[in-house]
DNA sequence: CTGTTAGCGCTTTCAA
DNA sequence: TTGAAAGCGCTAACAG
């Protein structure tokens, strides 16, 4: 006897045609009316939404899928949930797609490009709506798949490559030179440079690359460098700026491959009591919030990762189909002064 | 003339029936290959993967997991992507997850109990094999959707309240608790509180209660507060720090809400001139990597948050139907002694 | 404003 | 080891 007051039964999977059946309208009616489609009269639909509340029903969205040919997916690849700038451009992401029916369903690469090609297979057996990626380096089948495909495709981060479909991001070469030029304007003639490895980050090389020409066109070199062999963190900047300064060449500022790695610098110089900027300058790159909160303001150039997401979330949007030419959004790049350098 | 040596029609959806019909088999044989299930004879298989490498044909799942009635998707609603935490989290499930064919798909609630609720529905729509949440907060209805399913739920972060399948987490009463009692048994009595805004953050509040159990129980009691109207932050962190200081109350260390807001207590106290931890010791929660790294180690307690979505999965798969009683995973915390307290 | 018909692309029986 | 038939739960296209 007790048991019959429990809940409705757990497995009994309430459906379309339940619904319509106890409603006495067809199964379009009830179709119409959950996606609030085509012309229904008021008391039709308060009739169903009556029998919708009491059965708890939710829409299958695999068999609409199916019967409409549409999804309302949006597969994201990008290389890593470690380092913060993924995560923010999800953040960007998701804040796009805030009110609309889109879902984003997210797998990481771990910075492998095969594992990239099993991820993007894997998504595109979901027939999503778009697909965006982080970074240009596909494998030959990836690339045929997206091709392919015919959604729009948007490759986030950078500018300097030519895109499947779509990029947004900044021109990193730029980011590396603009740098470059702001601190010779400051005065600093002894470069060093503090990184990690570029494999699994080909922008931080390319913004070094940028760099070196901005220093070439002064007629200055990179006098020291201190790369350690792994990906950026705190603790390696750190270390690899005490790596610098230990070496026999001085160097008036460090620029770093990242914030991750400049705010390392910071806790260098304030452990081993290097006076801020007058013995050494630091100079990061991407403007992370805590670099702003340091003891001295970090010296960085802010990346506009979250605008990265939005405005690639926007672009696919304002044109759901692909058609006709490539297009490429700068979100641009500001240098922060801080106190850094 | 030139149309005719473009690649593939980029709309020519390759089907399951196609590849049949050109490898001269059924369906069900291509089905069978694609899936690796049930026994297909060497040269059948070759026969039919040749065929499916030409076409590049990509099963769709969404016809696959309407006729089976089964997906592989994983549903994911987290509050927030802008606290590392959870980004930590969503790290966990991934590697999890790594290896198996399933997909997550991740929402973000902002905090709001009524987004979750939309969210769910959206998700459940998708007749996920999962799902997690993070938090045990949910609205009537959301409850029971999730009871109702008959799938595996995991409600993460935390294990004081009762889960509605799968609890992974820590107890933060526990851990607020454990602070207390280092602190005290380091020699600390007069003790300060800065804290962001616990409305958004429960758990925040819980750890509150176990530090003033501790205290209590010693006698002493929470001599200042200062608390910022909003999210955590190092900046708020560093702005709070500053007010505790400014007040009245002398007191010798100051508990955290968390190692962002401690890490800003810091930055206040390098920036100000005030002696870590001989003037005003500092303590906090979470053990960011960061607070690691800075120029005096920050005492803390680590609460392995890529654990909790690690973990998490292996329940989940280890038992993907749920059947008989709940169950509750410690994944426990551990004081960091640091250098600050 | 509402309904009928015919699938979407795949997998589950059940046979052979 | 392979196949034929019958749907999964929903929606497009066309009536009425």
């Amino acid at each position: 006897m007790r048991q019959r007051t429990r809940l409705p039964e757990s497995r009994a999977r309430v459906t379309l045609s339940e619904v319509a059946k106890l409603a006495n309208v067809s199964e379009i009616t009830v179709s119409r009316i959950m996606r609030n489609k085509g012309p229904i009269s008021v008391e039709t639909r308060e009739k169903v939404m009556a029998v919708v509340n009491r059965l708890g029903y939710v829409p299958n969205r695999i068999a609409g899928s199916l019967a409409s040919a549409t999804s309302n997916i949006i597969g994201v690849a990008i290389p890593s949930l470690s380092n913060i700038v993924f995560p923010e451009v999800l953040r960007g992401i998701h804040a796009g797609l805030k009110g609309t029916d889109y879902q984003p369903v997210v797998g990481v690469t771990d910075y492998s490009m095969k594992t990239e090609e099993v991820l993007v297979r894997s998504l595109m057996a979901w027939k999503p709506a778009a697909m965006i990626l982080a970074g240009f380096d596909h494998t030959d089948p990836t690339r045929q798949i997206l091709v392919q495909s015919g959604i729009r495709v948007a490759e986030l981060m950078d500018i300097d490559p030519e895109p499947i479909d779509i990029a947004v991001g900044l021109s990193h070469r730029s980011a590396g030179y603009e740098s470059g030029r702001y601190l010779i304007a400051r005065g600093y003639r002894r470069f060093g440079y503090v990184g990690h490895d570029w494999a699994e980050d080909k922008r931080a090389k390319v913004r070094y690359d940028g760099l070196c020409m901005a220093l070439a066109e002064a007629g200055l070199t990179i006098m020291a460098h201190s790369i350690v062999d792994g990906p950026s963190s705190t603790l390696a900047g750190r270390a690899m700026t005490a790596n610098l300064l230990a070496g026999n060449t001085s160097v008036d500022v460090a620029v770093y491959s990242n914030d991750d790695m400049a705010i390392g610098g910071v806790f260098h110089c304030l452990g081993a009591g290097v006076a801020l900027r007058e013995k050494l300058a630091i100079f990061g790159f991407n403007g992370l919030e805590i670099g702003d909160a340091l003891p001295m303001a970090l010296s960085t150039v802010r990346s506009n990762r979250f605008l990265i997401g939005k405005i690639a979330i926007e672009k696919i949007l304002e044109q759901p189909d692909r058609r006709g030419a490539r297009s490429v959004v700068d979100t641009g790049f500001q240098i922060i002064p801080g106190e850094t350098a």
